[in-house]
DNA sequence: TCCAAAGCAAGAGCAGTGCTCTCTTTTTAG
DNA sequence: CTAAAAAGAGAGCACTGCTCTTGCTTTGGA
């Protein structure tokens, strides 16, 4: 630890790599935003910050690394605004802050669509994500359980239909996630959670072109239905009203 | 039209064209299934089919032309799989044909993950389909607007629920695609339809890992809701019966 | 304080890509 | 029979991810 010149408390080296290593990502992303993941290069990021393409496999052992990284990030960010989301809704009751962490996702989706491409697309061929993105990856998914688990706490829930076939799955699935849930509801939420994604998805990707218009409220309303699918009720429908 | 010595209606080279544009296509495929489309290489397909690379471009003017075409392809062919389905289950009643289309949309897309990525996956990107796909990408669609109609026509829909701010909206939809439907069934149609991709993406994209383990009998499960959601009724649950 | 070791940047180079251009051959159509 | 259109072949350009070698700088222990 000899600090011979340096002021902070690692030496300059570490410093600048850190340095290097978020400036090399930042660089990444914008081209991300700009051009997506297939277009992402290596050369292109290393030229933009004025060094030689090689000097950057010091930092990221390959271009599946960075996107790695840049995978975590993303999955973090769009983790902060559901969470953010969720603490700005505290107190309007389940239904809506659910709606909330919805509108949250979408928002964000739309504002880094390559990103969310990146995470909740196809995939890179060829490519598996490591077990290191898993921790960010559930963050959404954490505070969905979340906003379920107050409800069940307080207002209660209304319990979703499951079949027998499925409850043995249901009960695995509650076991892993949220003991404290019933089975019925934890089944009802994954649902409901890889449903959410494919409204975001089908908006994002096109295939909304020409069918849905005005997509705003045309997402409330479905995630709305949604939350009324997982047992969710709020206020205007009155309390455990099913059918309109 | 002179067919000196010609065998065929069109002349030796027209049909050879065909056959080569064919190939062309079938190798393509190949490599699709096999990598993913970003590994998609003109080169190597050329390369396959003992020809130089330049010459494939006589048939195809870009490799975006060449997976547009495979676009199209896998549209047909996940369409022909859902209406496979629905004619082999035309005597069920709508809320199971429902859910077998379903399960034959699911099939496909895990027996062609490359293709179902392909077009319902991020879309390549910097590329934008032409209207040529809309034809083809709406077969699916189509078939499940028929189950509804037979539904509506036969024993009758329950009519979910639709916010008065979203009528304008719904009754747009129901004109442009199904004016024979109602509108608060049509909203929840297009939300269904979105939906379900939600679900067989996250089992196709890894999402579901660790997460759900019997996902034949989940998505089973959760399709049926999702008939549930617009209106198709069932018998085992009984007419109308809404609470599980 | 000095010196070996480790970290880092730079450049050349390999194999691959999409795509264009030119040149030659083959087939078609008048 | 001949001019035009279509097709194949090859070279070449600019780009990619990645590796290897060559020097230079910082680091950490003797």
């Amino acid at each position: 630890m000899s600090t011979a010149h340096g002021s902070t408390s690692q030496g300059a080296r570490a410093r600048a790599r850190i340095e290097v290593t978020a400036a090399i990502k930042d660089e990444a992303r914008r081209q991300l935003a700009a051009d997506g993941a297939a277009k992402l290069s290596l050369r292109a990021v290393a030229r933009e910050l004025g060094m030689v393409s090689s000097a950057l496999y010091r930092y990221f052992p390959s271009r599946d690394d960075l996107l790695t990284a840049l995978i975590i990030d993303a999955y973090n960010s769009v983790g902060e605004s559901a969470e953010a989301a969720r603490d700005d809704f505290a107190d309007v009751g389940p239904g809506h802050r659910w709606i909330a962490v919805c509108e949250a996702v979408r928002g964000w989706a739309l504002a880094h669509p390559h990103e969310y491409a990146l995470i909740y697309g196809s995939p890179v061929p060829g490519y598996s994500a490591p077990d290191t993105t898993i921790p960010a990856a559930s963050r959404v998914g954490q505070v969905f359980i979340g906003i379920v688990r107050d409800a069940h706490k307080g207002l209660g829930l209304a319990k979703p239909p499951l079949p027998a076939q499925l409850r043995p799955e249901a009960e695995r699935m509650a076991a892993d996630f949220a003991p404290d849930l019933p089975p019925e509801t934890m089944a009802a939420l994954i649902a409901a959670w890889a449903q959410l994604y494919g409204l975001v998805g089908f908006e994002l990707f096109g295939q909304f072109h020409r069918v849905v218009e005005d997509r705003e409220r045309f997402f409330r309303h479905a995630v709305g239905q949604l939350a009324h699918g997982v047992g969710l009720v709020y206020p205007q429908t009155g309390p455990a009203a099913e059918g309109g």
